[in-house]
DNA sequence: GGATGGATTGGCT
DNA sequence: GCCAATCCATCCA
């Protein structure tokens, strides 16, 4: 496990190409800020170990596809470096990082990820012990999982992906190997759903479903 | 204003 | 393997 320094990855790191993005969040933390009830503030930190890359417009499965710009989409067309938060089947909320430049409609997913010892130890007794009761307590597979446990909301659509919004990600030189696959869930979306633009970390075991 | 269905998950057959 | 849960963005009238 890295030992030195963590540094914030800014803004502006996801102005880069969309799929150089989601393949190199794999391996990144994603940090979020919470305040516990007796108003102790802890940091749970996620390594990321899945991603899927949407590629705007001339993606079937991207909510933005053919230019679609409405109320809820209209956050894609920002520059990258801030969040994209919708409810899906109105159960899951779905954390996306928007990517690429600005009127570049495009997002990464983060589908699963694990807490870090870091986290163990600041996470709070009766967090430990509801983790406790799962099969894998600090393994969060799939991308409904995952914001709940982390307590993401729309509240975050549209903040910047920065320590102000209380999300954000930091890179401490973890570089896990990387493998592609295709996307899950999106058997509508014709040819695409064959997309390799699933990425993963090799053979991790905290990987969702499919 | 009404209908439709989803970037999912967990429980039951 | 099947299906309900449960909200709301989006589309159509």
């Amino acid at each position: 496990m890295s030992t030195a320094s963590s540094t914030v990855l800014e803004p502006s790191w996801f102005t880069r190409p969309t799929c150089v993005v989601a393949a190199d969040l794999v391996g990144k933390v994603l940090c979020r800020k919470l305040i516990d009830t007796d108003g102790t503030v802890k940091v749970l930190r996620m390594r990321i170990s899945e991603t899927e890359a949407y590629i705007g417009q001339d993606d079937p499965a991207c909510h933005s596809h053919a230019g679609t710009r409405t109320a809820r989409t209209e956050i894609m067309y920002e520059q990258g470096g801030v969040f994209y938060v919708y409810l899906t089947y109105g159960v899951h909320h779905m954390l996306n990082l928007i990517s690429g430049a600005a009127e570049s409609p495009e997002s990464v997913l983060i589908r699963a990820g694990f807490l870090t010892e870091d986290s163990d130890r600041l996470v709070d007794e009766q967090l430990l012990n509801s983790d406790k009761q799962l099969s894998h307590p600090k393994q969060f597979a799939g991308p409904g999982k995952l914001t709940k446990r982390l307590q993401i909301d729309r509240d975050l659509y549209g903040k910047p992906i920065s320590p102000s919004s209380e999300v954000w990600i930091e890179d401490d030189g973890c570089h896990p190997p990387v493998s592609l696959r295709p996307r899950i869930g999106i058997d509508y979306a014709g040819d695409a759903k064959d997309w390799l633009l699933r990425y993963i970390w090799t053979d991790h075991p905290s990987l969702s479903k499919k």
